[in-house]
RNA sequence: GGGCGAAUGGCGGAACUGGUAGACGCGCACGACUCAAAAUCGUGUUUCGCAAGAAGUGAGAGUUCGAUUCUCUCUUCGCCCA
């Protein structure tokens, strides 16, 4: 019997896929369509175990529906705009666009070695521009949809290599590279206008019930919506400004009004420009961080003006108006009242700056004399020291009465807010997707004609450079039209915007004067099963649906309003950590095990410290690099390892035990089959019983259900279990007509999970069947079944009866079992629960 | 601080709508083959107990004839947001 040589098999079918192009796909009405798409990867190179855990969960989807008979669509592509590029090109002195291309050759070639039904035909790189022409075109048409539009925005500014920084560059509020104090800085940006969606976001959220919940719940949160009221504080004072607009959800803690709070950038600021003290205030403000969790942090500091707020409800009670660091402009109005005692951020403020702290609700548990003292109370309870309001349950009864009663004094009304900010999309980079737009001497802008795109970006340019290098790339930067000047706009897009529609290019990839058919999405979309990690719950999904709400408005011809109908989040590949006696990460390359523990390969007798197992990174160095795995073990043996430890939905543990024994599982399978052709030539003339027939049976329905609900660890499991099973079974006789019907069968359950081996199996056997086998309902209804025998709710023995027997018939057989009759002979029996087919529980 | 989720042998994990807890794998132990080792094959493996048996799904309560599953309180851990 010969080993089962993978090399020789992988490379044979992966051959023999490309030559018949087997996984091409084209538009077919008569059938019925799957897309089955994974998150396309960013070439860094690569490819990481991650990818492996992502496409291999995918393919099984793809390979499973095609033997199904759906017309499958599972393409891939390069999510190949972005910084590591640019990076990688400033440092080693290249070009971005050579680094991105042979990286994706690299992955490309990686990726075929894992055996992935992948129609490569429509593959497609975001940073060609056959792709982002047509992005700029769709960035022309919202702008004249004015889902686009410019306004001035801060931004992380760094001030000695003079670039803006992306918020994971910021590390302790100091540049990545220079370490330089990193500034808020304003500039004139690019914004999408998906708060105009928030309610159609919010509300297509409900559709979604193939999406898990915590994602939605996630994308709920995030888009934040919140039911108050806006308020009209009259104010007095040096200015000539009567009222200031708020937005609170609590406007029931008025009474505990002490303060009235501004954001720098509101526009009463403007009175302020000259002012020293201010100028030096907003100085300070700019040292902390733009983020929400970055201003949360941050002291907070204030500027008192001299206006004087009432309170609208006790105009007698006047507060004074301050800038603050922690009031963000793009939330409400740039305007909150404080409330010290009922909100932390207030409360902090108020300490700093001796403001009263009254006390305007108590908890349930706690009387009228309650007084916030050490930190402010959020919580729900009971109104009190507000007169009118007195005695109402905070927050639900309360804040509806408030808000009524400010109705009807007109000094405020009901308002809906959302906490989701536009989306700003310029970046200020070489390598993104160039901005379709350009500028006359005054600023003015104007849209590039769609007849001259793309707008190309410049190629073999100079990039160390401070700043943008588009900036400095004059040539290309200035034009000419018409005898006028114009220069274009440097900034490009951010990458999220070239994800947020890949999934149509690929139903198009080809297609030339738009950036899909209309034809071929109707058919394709929405995407039936998408799958990816967690970590792009919110941005990415959310950006992505928001792209199809923006396509559709005002665009009668354009109606699909989610683009993924299922959502599968799969969990991260993590690996044991080790590091030597000086602490310093030690890679698993590094080590060998020499007489039971694990010692450095270079000295043979330093033992290493084991830590514990965490999410694969290259700063802890416990990768695993998938080509030498493939290398030394075959793609299916690393797919069937990748699938069969946990749940696809949960982190799985790498371990050299695991992969090492499921190359040992495909070597058994392999035996297996060779036995199966062994006792086929036997010509057996009967069947030995049908316990085989019976088992395949109950196999394939575990093996559908298994890939219905994504338990792909237990397809694996029911894998060993055939394998045990089998192996002891065909000491019997089978004829070579039941061994062929039955063990195909379960060789086409295999094509998904472990292809090359599978096909390798069926073309021994001569069967070249390929659609997934049905089982028969009726043979897996068994005559003799197992009875759960309990006393008292105990089980005390099972009893093998005849299906559907009857409660008395049951019974009778338990009270004739001697081993049983010490239970309840000599007691009265008061009850009997039956349950058919399952159990009889006698309770004394 | 808020939201969501999880907790089952030495380890990863199974258990359909409340009905045999620990499938399957790893590890470990013993045995077969071998001069020996590796590989392979076989047997066993929740804990306590020689056994009969008893206990047992993070802790505590509750509902139920019966709870890993449902409800409440608590503990720990993870993720997301702040």
């Amino acid at each position: 019997m010969e080993r089962y040589n993978f090399k020789e098999v992988e490379n044979r079918w992966q051959n023999f896929w490309e030559k018949q192009k087997t996984f091409t796909t084209s538009l077919d009405k008569s059938k019925k369509k799957f897309y089955c798409l994974e998150m396309f990867p960013y070439p860094s190179g690569k490819i990481h175990m991650g990818h492996v855990r992502n496409y291999t969960i995918g393919d099984v989807l793809a390979r499973y529906k095609s033997l199904q008979g759906y017309n499958v669509l599972h393409p891939m592509g390069w999510d190949s705009f972005g910084m590591p590029a640019e990076n990688a090109a400033r440092q080693n002195n290249l070009d971005p666009k050579s680094w991105t291309e042979s990286n994706i050759e690299n992955m490309k070639s990686q990726l075929k070695k894992l055996g992935l039904s992948i129609d490569w035909d429509r593959e497609i790189s975001t940073s060609s521009e056959k792709y982002y022409k047509h992005q700029q075109l769709f960035f022309l048409e919202l702008l004249e949809k004015k889902l686009v539009y410019r306004k001035e925005n801060y931004v992380n500014w760094d001030p000695v290599d003079e670039t803006v920084l992306a918020n994971e560059q910021v590390i302790d509020g100091k540049g990545w590279r220079s370490g330089a104090i990193v500034e808020r800085k304003k500039l004139n940006q690019w914004f999408f206008n998906i708060s105009k969606f928030s309610q159609d976001l919010l509300d297509g959220l409900d559709t979604l019930d193939q999406w898990p919940n915590k994602v939605k719940i996630m994308q709920k949160n995030w888009i934040g919506k919140s039911f108050g009221c806006e308020i009209n504080f009259k104010t007095e004072g040096n200015l000539p400004i009567k009222n200031i607009k708020c937005f609170t959800t609590r406007p029931d803690t008025l009474f505990g009004f002490s303060f009235l709070a501004l954001s720098i950038d509101h526009e009463i600021s403007n009175y302020y420009k000259d002012d020293k003290n201010f100028i030096k205030f907003k100085e300070e403000c700019s040292k902390t961080g733009t983020t929400e969790e970055a201003i949360a942090v941050g002291e907070k500091i204030g500027f008192k003006t001299e206006l004087l707020a009432s309170n609208p409800l006790n105009p007698e009670q006047k507060v004074p108006v301050y800038f603050a660091n922690f009031v963000l402009m793009d939330y409400g109005f740039g305007a909150v009242f404080g409330c010290p005692a009922h909100d932390q951020r207030d409360f902090d403020f108020a300490k700093k700056y001796n403001l009263e702290i009254k006390t305007v609700v108590r908890p349930d548990n706690q009387d009228d004399t309650f007084k916030v003292n050490k930190e402010a109370y959020p919580g729900p309870g009971i109104i009190i020291n507000s007169e009118f309001l007195n005695g109402l349950s905070a927050p639900d009864n309360s804040v509806l009465d408030t808000i009524s009663i400010l109705e009807k004094k007109g000094i405020g009304k009901k308002k809906i807010n959302f906490r989701i900010k536009d989306w700003g999309v310029s970046r200020q980079r070489y390598w993104g997707c160039p901005i379709p737009v350009l500028y006359d001497e005054k600023g003015k802008v104007y849209p590039v004609s769609k007849e001259s795109l793309p707008v190309k970006l410049p190629e073999n340019i100079n990039l160390n450079v401070k700043g943008n290098p588009l900036d400095h790339q004059t040539n290309w930067r200035e034009l000419e039209i018409d005898g006028k000047k114009y220069t274009r706009e440097t900034d490009t897009l951010d990458t999220f915007v070239c994800s947020s529609w890949y999934y149509l290019r690929f139903c198009s990839p080809n297609n030339k004067d738009y950036g899909f058919n209309k034809d071929e999405i109707d058919y394709w979309m929405p995407v039936d099963q998408y799958i990816g990690g967690v970590e792009h719950a919110i941005l990415h999904l959310l950006y992505s649906r928001f792209f199809m709400q923006a396509l559709a408005h005002e665009n009668s011809d354009f109606n699909i309003l989610e683009p993924f109908e299922g959502l599968f989040t799969q969990g991260m590949v993590c690996h044991e950590t080790y590091r030597d006696k000086n602490n310093n990460w030690i890679s698993p390359d590094e080590i060998e095990i020499k007489n039971g523990k694990k010692v450095l390969k270079e000295n043979q007798t330093e033992e290493i410290k084991i830590g514990p197992s965490e999410s694969m990174s290259k700063s802890k160095k416990n990768t695993i690099d998938p080509e030498k795995i493939i290398e030394m073990y075959g793609a299916d043996s690393a797919r069937l390892f990748i699938l069969s430890d946990s749940p696809p939905e949960k982190d799985v543990q790498w371990s050299d035990e695991g992969i090492a024994s499921s190359y040992k599982f495909i070597q058994k399978l392999w035996s297996l089959n060779e036995r199966v052709i062994q006792e086929i030539e036997q010509n057996h003339k009967e069947d030995e019983g049908i316990n085989l027939i019976k088992f395949t049976n109950k196999y394939l329905k575990k093996m559908t259900d298994g890939l219905n609900n994504f338990s792909y660890n237990i397809l694996i499991a029911n894998l060993h279990e055939m394998q045990n099973f089998f192996s002891k079974e065909l000491d019997k006789k089978y004829t070579k007509k039941t061994l062929i019907e039955n063990f195909s069968k379960i060789l086409v359950t295999m094509l998904p999970i472990i292809p090359h081996f599978a096909n390798e199996c069926l073309k021994k056997l001569n069967y070249n069947l390929s659609e997934w086998p049905e089982y028969d309902e009726r043979l897996l209804i068994e005559d003799i079944i197992p009875y759960v025998i309990q006393v008292n709710g105990k089980k005390r023995a099972i009893i093998e009866a005849k299906r559907d027997i009857l409660d008395e018939e049951l019974f009778k057989i338990v009270q004739q079992n001697k081993s049983l009759k010490k239970y309840f002979s000599e007691k009265r029996i008061k009850k009997k629960i039956f349950v058919p087919n399952r159990l009889i529980n006698i309770i004394t």
